[in-house]
DNA sequence: CTGGTTCCGATGCGATTGCATCGGAACCAT
DNA sequence: ATGGTTCCGATGCAATCGCATCGGAACCAG
């Protein structure tokens, strides 16, 4: 066997590398050689990950998707993490974990800025290349069962809550891109996303 | 007087070509010479129009802006179109002009897509330009203060709405950025903005 | 050590970009 | 007509782009 390397290792490295660009100065930003530079390799071995640029480019969202996703998974496993050791209540109810996940998901805080910026700019590449779009909706498509489940458990037993669901992640998103381009701010967004939260629980 | 020529008009006929080509191919896909040959004009007079290519694009923006609000002024002015030409109602109820009013902001009809994709190009460039935040803005908060408005109007006296109105604002931008990708069709997302705002009745 | 295979850094290429430049067309007061 | 302005189409230019190419380094079975 000859020289072998960890490619998919790799592919992730200049995936960051990507985003980390994209989080800059947007989809437009990202050339081969400044991702070469910021992933630290040469531009022959970007090329060889990648056959083009579309593929790095759809491989980068698939892997903030994932990244993002598993993110909001985890979360969930972990509980409640601002309550503290003991534990008041039975068990973290249904609403608590959807409140959780919706200012997860909702990419509000200042740490996440990045995330949602870079989310933000494949969201508009994905509206004009059909690629991209398949690549960023099986990402929603995870999301939104996810929420809908959350949102059927928390509701009782009422059909699915796909509608709930729906709105819940569309006004996240909304959010997230008010706070980005400054029209809200980051307190002014998490008001509006709990009163909306609040404003749920009522109806059930 | 030497030569003159209507400077603003071309100027938004010039805008008008980039908002085309924004359509088409996103903000990447402007170049002076496509905005040149879709506006029928040479580069130069383009160049002569707009210092920078960065000018060009604020210009633009701020005129999709205008039109986007206008329209939606417009349809507040008007009346509920839907509605038969006899009068029910004393007057066309605050809900009901809410909800027109949400119907247009949310660019989810068909005969809306571009201006869609256009807006959320200019959304997304506007996370890593500044200037293009700053022209954004200025649109948000006119559509937030019409909006608010009518909030307060339609649910008797409460303080401002100002809440509601944000929610409604981000919900819509939100459902728009998803049906544009794919992952709603515009019926469910339809059916989600007007589940919203039988909501938002029920708990006034 | 050697041969065969995989990998990649360097370089080149054609196309395209935003912008600067400038000679002359277009226009109007005189 | 004519002179003085304003305007613009054509062209040039340096920079940058994605991608193709290729000679040699890196590596392992034999």
């Amino acid at each position: 066997m000859p020289k072998q390397v960890d490619h998919e290792g790799r592919r992730r490295r200049i995936a960051d590398a990507v985003c980390l660009l994209v989080d800059e100065h947007g989809l437009e930003g990202v050339t081969l050689r400044d991702v070469a530079t910021r992933a630290d390799v040469s531009m022959g071995a970007v090329q060889r990950c990648f056959r083009t640029k579309e593929e790095m480019l759809r491989f980068a969202l698939a892997h903030i998707g994932e990244r993002v996703t598993a993110r909001v998974r985890s979360r969930l496993a972990v509980g409640p993490a601002p309550s503290a050791a003991g534990e008041p209540g039975p068990a973290p109810s249904a609403a608590d974990e959807l409140a959780l996940v919706a200012g997860e998901v909702a990419l509000l805080r200042e740490e996440h800025r990045a995330e949602a910026r870079i989310w933000l700019a494949f969201v508009a590449g994905a509206a004009v290349n059909p690629e991209l779009a398949r690549t960023l909706r099986s990402s929603y498509a995870g999301l939104e069962d996810l929420v809908a489940r959350l949102v059927a458990e928390a509701s009782g037993g009422t059909p699915a809550g796909r509608v709930e669901a729906r709105t819940l992640l569309a006004l996240a998103d909304g959010l997230t891109a008010h706070v980005l381009i400054g029209h809200l701010t980051e307190a002014e967004a998490e008001e509006v996303l709990q009163a909306h939260l609040a404003g749920l629980w009522g109806r059930c």
